[in-house]
DNA sequence: GCGCATTTTGAAAGCGCTTTCACACCATCG
DNA sequence: CGATGGTGTGAAAGCGCTTTCAAAATGCGC
């Protein structure tokens, strides 16, 4: 039965129906058949009919390729992370690509690797293949970089920061408030004395804007960031575990210890077992993202809670409706939420 | 300047130069621009100089969906995940994207929440995107499902399970060697009453594939596994941890639970704390997969480990042989590891 | 019923690129 | 030195669909 359906296609050796076959099986023109497809509303009933049981008994599935270069869109859009690796941006990669499913659209995802360079060519790929809409993360790129986006005239939004140089729309929570809001949980149960651990600066203003809301919240009590209470290391649990090996060796000794990201926070916890320090008594530690461990992880992390999955579905949501053609307004920075657990408390208690 | 530019495309309003501008430009013919493009190695040296040049002075980006349209390829291969959530599969996925844009392909993502139904819905959008290959994940789907790849001639392989019926394309370990591994280990040590915490079974060959190793290998010593000692539950820690305090209610209580899935194991460990356990003196207990908490965890988590990113790899080059025309022979089921540390010790020990 | 204003429909022209196919060109051989 | 063969290039025909544009069908009022 499949090969006799095979044999009513128009030519040969092809592995589908063509929209011509569909015409031609409901007796009707191709034109017919491209609008039950695209605005279904604007065909008569009757013709509809016949057209929907052509495609059905022709198993017809429309050819993307075809459909893009005719309509000019490629219901395709893409989305760079820096990981893909990690479950921190997981979650928002998960609700995007629901959202934009949603809307019919398809999702192409690259991971940069935390590399700019290695960006710039995802962003070229993406453009050349298509996309209609781009979802970036963070604002470290130089504006050159807008340049191919800008002249394809492609819209994108970007995530994981508040506001980027340029002027870009972006979708995210803030990063200097959130930061500032955990300084500041710190510096009101009594520490003076707080090290720092980073993801590497360059090239990620997420991080960078992360310091910033330390050392604006320190500096709101007269304090400043020493640079050798500032400790920068590559993303990871075991670059954590050193970088805290690292802040403990000072003297005197901090009595907090603020990490950038949650696998230093994890990190840091594992190392204070090993150098027989104990948290929250001898150092508090704080992480950033409230990830699934935070809060079974002994002690309980105190940390803060970023709007990840709120993140991708937003963005998702904004790029869909530029390319309906309305004009949103991309929406104030997202709620985070300052989550105190166990692994803070005051200084000096033994 | 970009307005002069602009001014020299064929057409008005237009976006992007297209291959017609720059044969114009460089004074050769559409056909001699597609070569330099394609098979740059058959035109002459002098010709595609000009050509490169005049491609750099028009910022010239070919049109994914034209070249889609006209050489029957997208140069696009999706790949279906039950999650894009938790880190299980974000190395794969990290892998798999790396190697396909290595041959200048683009990865489609989207995840099918472990659903079959959902899963079938993405296959159809992959294929109407027109997706050269597509990656999927196990084997538990009807075989309906593969009907409309099958009649696109799509080249398609199977991860994380290494075999399935219907003779599908597999790459991955045996899941069912692997759990038979760690349940000998936990057999080797002495234990006999074993309890297991299982991800739903339903739709999910690889966890059912790990009871069946589980069984095998307590049948090798006269054991079978009491349907009251399988505990069934969806995949997280929090499930875990509820899971663990059912396996440890049974009476004689188990000596040692094997968690089918690693956040099992996580919840495990976490509630054995609550309950006042000791792992492992008072209950072993076993992972699967060794992700980043297994070793920092206290009691470090006995476990095995699954190659993941070697799956994401291999597919991905498995796929890209069979579309550069090659007849590749998926590998045979890839090694996995068994990995001692701290969470297992014989039974009784007090 | 006729004429006019409205839908609906079909014919045909592309969308931007790849890919035969045939031709032109040059070097080689008899 | 002309015939032969191999390369490199160009002309043109689509790839399968969307989208004008004009023609046909429909509905309405008088």
């Amino acid at each position: 039965m499949d090969e006799n359906t095979e044999s009513a296609f128009g030519k040969g050796g092809r592995n589908g129906a063509t929209l011509d076959d569909v015409a031609r099986a409901a007796g009707v023109s191709a034109a017919t058949v491209s609008r039950c497809l695209n605005t279904p509303e604007i065909v008569r009933p009757a013709l509809k009919a016949k057209v929907e049981q052509a495609i059905r008994a022709l198993d017809y599935v429309p050819h993307g390729a075809a459909r893009s270069l005719a309509s000019r869109r490629s219901r395709m859009i893409g989305a760079i992370f820096p990981s893909l690796y990690s479950d921190l941006f997981g979650g928002a990669l998960e609700a995007l690509q629901n959202e934009v499913n949603r809307a019919g659209y398809t999702l192409a995802v690259a991971s940069s690797n935390y590399d700019v360079a290695r960006e710039g060519e995802h962003i070229q790929r993406f453009l050349a293949s298509g996309v209609d809409a781009l979802m970036l993360i963070g604002g470290a790129r130089s504006q050159e970089a807008y340049r191919p986006i800008r002249r394809k005239k492609v819209p994108y939004v970007l995530t994981w920061v508040s506001q980027a140089a340029g002027g870009h729309p972006c979708i995210s929570f803030d990063n200097e408030a959130a930061a500032h809001a955990v300084t500041r949980h710190l510096l009101d149960i009594g520490h003076r004395r707080i090290a720092v651990i980073s993801g590497t600066l360059a090239d990620n203003d997420r991080a960078a804007g992360r310091i910033a809301g330390i050392r604006s919240a320190l500096a709101e009590r007269g304090l400043s960031l020493d640079p050798s209470h500032l400790v920068e290391c590559p993303f990871g649990l075991e670059e954590g575990r050193q970088a805290f090996r690292q802040a403990m060796a000072l003297r005197p000794r901090p009595t907090a210890v603020i990490c950038g990201s949650e696998p230093f926070a994890y990190g840091a916890i594992f190392e204070s077992e090993a150098l027989g320090l104990k948290v929250p008594r001898d150092v508090s530690v704080t992480g950033f993202d409230d990830m699934w461990l935070a809060s079974h992880i002994t002690p309980a992390l105190t940390t803060v809670r970023t709007p990840r999955e709120a993140m991708g579905l937003l963005a998702g949501r904004y790029l869909l409706a530029v390319l309906a053609g309305r004009e949103p307004v991309p929406p104030r920075p997202l709620d985070f939420e300052l989550v105190v657990r166990e692994s803070t408390a005051p200084p000096g208690g033994t």
